[in-house]
DNA sequence: GCGATCTATAACTAAAAATGATAAAAACTA
DNA sequence: TAGTTTTTATCATTTTTAGTTATAGATCGC
């Protein structure tokens, strides 16, 4: 039994009559009548009585083609369900993201995305970048936020926006406007602690592959922007600052800001993910909201893509 | 969409694999990836992530496997109603049986059936009763044997007769051949492993939630009969054996029974099932025939309703 | 990094669904 | 009742689809 078979016999018993039928239905009449016939000797039954004309639905017939109804339409809401499905954003939805984002990307787009999606269940995990990507592979998380281009080629990415990364010195710095990473070569830097991906991109942008601590006898390992400004204040120095975190920096501190001369260094950050089909309704929307939040926040709109220098997460 | 395409998402769905699911259906795994990857191109949804082995069921996956089940059962239905309007005892029955059932009931009315209708293909699954009403409810079983009332309202069924519970105790347990539940609470009482719903009914006539082992040192989690007597004869202590597997008991072990006085304590013996119509003619016979065979070996009988006390199995 | 196992794809075959033409049956017309 | 029209069944043939084997490319487990 084909589900063809059964818009057949439900378009003849309609008509009351073979040849209309194959005409509504778009097909020759000798199609039809070998399709029912095929049908009825399966089934052991004859459905229509063609003994008369116009031809009559015999009793069990009857019985069959209301069976029919039912099941084309249950058949019919699997490709309501489908497309729901691809309309529809619901469901769990795990989400990790590295600390340098989180600390401003959460604040922008979590409220509104929570409101305008009340049927996901968003989990969120603050972990660098390492942990995300096993996290990805192993299935513990569906989706992470991070900086790119990745090395591990299994883990695909979207990118969401290009970040520029700022100068922030202390008060005696004295920094101009405008800059160039030269900067970072010839005065003292403050970075984050090993692994930390912004870290790797400090150093990508001096070229070097370490660079000694500001004071000679500390080590610190520093994996947030509130530990490390406070310090840069009250003991000198310069360090780097994602565009974003510009938002909850006082009017003071964002005085002590310096921007870097063309090509702007930027990081890339990007939505990563293992498995490209599990979630992808709410990856695309995901993808979408953080977007159109975060453009209208971002200098680096301004500028061409080769006016940007990508920095080098890993 | 064929229904074809249906029955393949679902093999693959619980192999979690293209490979055997196309061996259980017996074609070429190169079929099933294409006819898999034609539904999905047709959809235009991602139904499985191969990215991995074992395979992931995506979110809408899951969502169209089940509508593919509901629309799988509507369509099966179709057969058994021509076969039904011919009035014909025939047809596919899966039936589920708990073990304690099984094995009294089965030989009872297993071969008697079978040549009585031979154009009934019947396939018999032996499992606990929460893994009967799960396959009921997912169509993978028509029909189960097994002990009502259950809690689960969803679940429909049709007593089949009353089994009068009966005391097994060793030899140096000198009972008497009318006893009282009372006795199950001074003696030492050998249970059934958790999840069997005899267990249940043994505890709901003790009227306890739990009973110590009979042995302070074991912990047995015994499934059945052929399990437990040995142990009774061997250990001392107490069991309860339903009536109808008095018949495959030796003499000696017969010897060794004691009936309760009224009200006499019995398990309820049902046809569950969870579609109702789907193969109504199979319930009806099977039904019947059960009733009638087992009739003439149960003493139950004697009993009027107000005599016995129905024990929980769950 | 290697061998084993799994899925996708290409090239081909078998089977089924379609077609037009035509024969046979029923119904209308006179 | 014969002649005409309308309708369904069947035949020979084409097109489409479901199936096959062989093979390449991924992924897994060690």
């Amino acid at each position: 039994m084909k589900l063809q078979q059964l818009r057949y016999i439900i378009a003849v018993d309609r008509h009351k009559q073979f040849s209309k039928a194959a005409e509504e239905l778009d097909l020759s009449q000798a199609t039809l009548s070998s399709m029912i016939g095929k049908l009825e000797k399966e089934l052991g039954v004859m459905i229509f009585d063609r003994k008369t004309q116009p031809l009559v639905t015999t009793d069990c017939g009857k019985e069959l083609v209301m069976a029919a109804r039912r099941i084309l339409s249950e058949a019919d809401n699997f490709y309501d369900l489908a497309r729901n499905i691809k309309q529809k954003v619901a469901g769990q939805l795990r989400l990790g993201i590295i600390p340098t984002i989180s600390s401003s990307l959460l604040p922008i787009f979590l409220r509104p995305f929570l409101l305008k999606y009340p049927e996901v269940e968003l989990e969120v995990v603050e972990a660098p970048t390492a942990s995300l990507t096993e996290a990805l592979k192993r299935g513990e998380l569906d989706l992470a936020i991070l900086s790119t281009p990745l090395k591990d080629s299994s883990i695909e990415d979207w990118v969401l926006y290009y970040e520029l990364l700022l100068v922030y010195g202390s008060a005696e710095e004295q920094i101009k406007r405008y800059t160039t990473p030269d900067i970072l070569l010839e005065r003292p830097l403050w970075l984050l602690e090993e692994g930390n991906c912004l870290r790797e991109q400090m150093l990508d942008l001096c070229q070097l592959r370490q660079k000694a601590s500001p004071w000679p006898n500390l080590k610190l390992g520093a994996n947030s922007f509130d530990c490390l400004l406070p310090l840069v204040d009250q003991m000198g120095g310069l360090t780097l600052v994602p565009e974003l975190y510009l938002q909850q920096l006082s009017e003071e501190r964002q005085q002590r800001l310096a921007y870097f001369e063309r090509p702007v260094p930027v990081r890339e950050i990007s939505l990563a993910f293992y498995r490209p089909y599990a979630k992808l309704r709410l990856m695309e929307v995901l993808h979408k909201e953080i977007k159109e939040l975060v453009k209208p926040l971002l200098k680096s709109q301004q500028y061409k893509n080769n006016e940007m220098r990508i920095t080098m997460p890993e």
